[in-house]
DNA sequence: CTTAAAATAGATAGCGCTATCTTAACGATC
DNA sequence: GATCGTTAAGATAGCGCTATCTATTTTAAG
């Protein structure tokens, strides 16, 4: 009746084994009404929670995932974590998936493709379930390192419709753009761009603000200012630094990020230029800080801690072999304005 | 000779045995040749290795973790992301583990004694090979659990030197202290503390700022304000117009944390407060953004990316079983003076 | 009722490694 | 030259699970 059992009585270890001896089932069958497979009859179900509680069983995923070829990890690649950005993304994918019994694994790519391959690669070797990463632009090789592999995958931050391909994000370009507008809204007319770390998501952004005033026959290419350096406080002071003793008509800025905004508002200050009087300001992501600067900083606020609950959730579903409904999700933004763009 | 090989050609997996085939040896020495485990002839290892390369050969994590019980995951646990202090711990300890073959699982405990139990045990069920946990105040359950996996620990941000515990920090205590001296030094008379969220290190910075006060002959129960919310310029600001409404002639600030003192300092713009002229204000850890501010931020930069490194070191002699020279590491750190506590 | 089909529990056989026991080979020792 | 370490390579036996096949019911259909 009963399978036979090793002799594991040394060991500290309680294993399936050791349940199923006290439950007075097949260890098969342990295994089976613990995980909910199948159909195992709700008394013999009972008793094998019971005595798998009362001895303190607790799976293990070595074991698990060797048998299975399936492991309980997620690998999830981000860009960096000094941008508040990826931290509430991050968050929101394990929020989601830990309680679903999924590990994160965290990789931080630094915005560099090789690092990218390297860490992806790393990952792939321990066969996650599951695959998250940021953005749509990768290497080759990453590319098809992810389509050999067969995992299922979630691209985050972007939206993107194309076949086969899972992303939960949203317009950055259609974003960049209604910060624009506002800008032309507000009667400004001289509109610098700002950008940083020069991304694939920043590059987009950059797009979105020459579109609109290219429509508004606003654009001035001079206007535009890339530094390659990561966005900060500081690069976001010196940036306005420069823009304003080369350009001193300049009547408003749109950096691409906030901490780079929030280091135009402290340069503003030091050098005594009004804002928004003078210089009009906006800022993208709507970071920590940004409602309580003075002046406060109109930014658009991006739903990243949801776009990680969602992007997670479609995860879940692939991993599962569910059907996902909608394949691209596009979560949207909302335009925030304050102080720092209020009309001259 | 060679020993019997199972018949795998249709799994796309490369394993031991396809690559003890290829090199003309037994699975075992090709295990041996490749961990770098006991004496292999190096002719044996050469071959070992030239067809592990030549195959693609990959190990497999959860069979080693199951064959040896050993994982090749550290876990470690810290309060927050959302502090970029955190952040840079985990970033220094990223950087050490990943070169030296291990995985980081990083849990956020949200400074929750019972969340923080509930990852770890959702952690060691995993059997990671090692754990790096924040702070050293834990519940008693959590504290048992982690003496009776009997994995090797360290413990991040503080020292403290116990038996057969290890950590990697600096005094809080010290180092809140120099900032308070140094309050003092520079003519201050009504030094009010500011600090949020109060976790464990929180308070040993109010003992720090407490102690140098008494010494001085300055110290004032009623000019200490706590706040349990999470810290946040958002707080800091209101923080600082409740001490200046309250007791407006208090004459320096030290918050406990930067982006508190950086919302004091924005909250002192907005009321038309002169910074250091009439109030003096530091900070503690340094955080991004604080040598930019207008005025720049007295602050206590902190080693955290140096301890992240230093743990993970120490750690990593600990899953060798090599003997660790000092279990107890204090890197110190450093009183940074800028603007915000000038001379009045 | 009989028989086939569907459903459930159990037995068996690994997943891909490493720990450990054996064996073989080679000197060293007296 | 026989005995005894010593060392390196190989054979063996699992680690703790799950996939899958088999045996046993139970139910449905004729």
């Amino acid at each position: 009746m009963v399978s036979k059992k090793r002799d594991n009585r040394a060991s500290g270890r309680v294993t399936l084994d050791d349940v199923a001896l006290a439950a007075g089932v097949s260890r098969m069958t342990v295994s089976r009404a613990l995980r909910g497979d199948r159909k195992v009859a709700p008394e013999l179900v009972e008793r094998a929670t019971q005595a798998a509680n009362r001895l303190g069983y607790v799976p293990d995923p070595a074991a698990r995932a060797l048998a299975s070829s399936k492991s309980s990890h997620v690998a999830i690649l981000i860009p960096l974590l000094s941008n508040q950005l990826f931290v509430d993304l991050l968050e929101g994918v394990h929020r989601t998936l830990l309680p679903a019994g999924y590990q994160t694994l965290m990789g931080v790519t630094h915005y560099d493709a090789s690092e990218e391959e390297q860490l992806l690669k790393g990952y792939l070797m321990h066969r996650p379930a599951g695959l998250l990463i940021t953005g749509s632009e990768h290497s080759e090789s990453t590319k098809q390192l992810i389509a050999k592999s067969g995992i299922p995958s979630v691209h985050l931050m972007e939206t993107l419709a194309q076949d086969g391909i899972y992303s939960v994000g949203f317009s950055q370009r259609d974003a960049a753009r209604a910060v624009t507008q506002h800008l032309i809204d507000t009667g400004r007319r001289r509109i610098a761009f700002a950008a940083a770390q020069l991304d694939p998501r920043t590059l987009q952004r950059a797009h979105g603000y020459r579109d609109c005033l290219k429509e508004a026959g606003l654009y001035d290419a001079t206007l535009e200012w890339q530094n390659p350096a990561p966005s900060s406080l500081k690069v976001g002071s010196t940036m306005f630094e420069q823009i304003l003793s080369i350009r001193p008509r300049v009547d408003a800025i749109f950096f691409c990020n906030d901490d780079l905004a929030q280091g135009g508002l402290l340069a503003a200050l030091r050098m005594g230029i009004k804002v928004p009087r003078q210089v009009s300001i906006a800022g993208f992501n709507d970071l920590p800080g940004s409602a309580e600067f003075v002046p406060s900083l109109t930014t658009i606020k991006t739903p990243r801690w949801e776009i990680g609950v969602r992007a997670a959730k479609m995860l879940l579903q692939l991993m599962r072999g569910e059907p996902v409904a909608e394949p691209n999700v596009d979560l949207g933004f909302e335009l925030v304005v304050r102080q720092s763009t209020a009309v001259a």
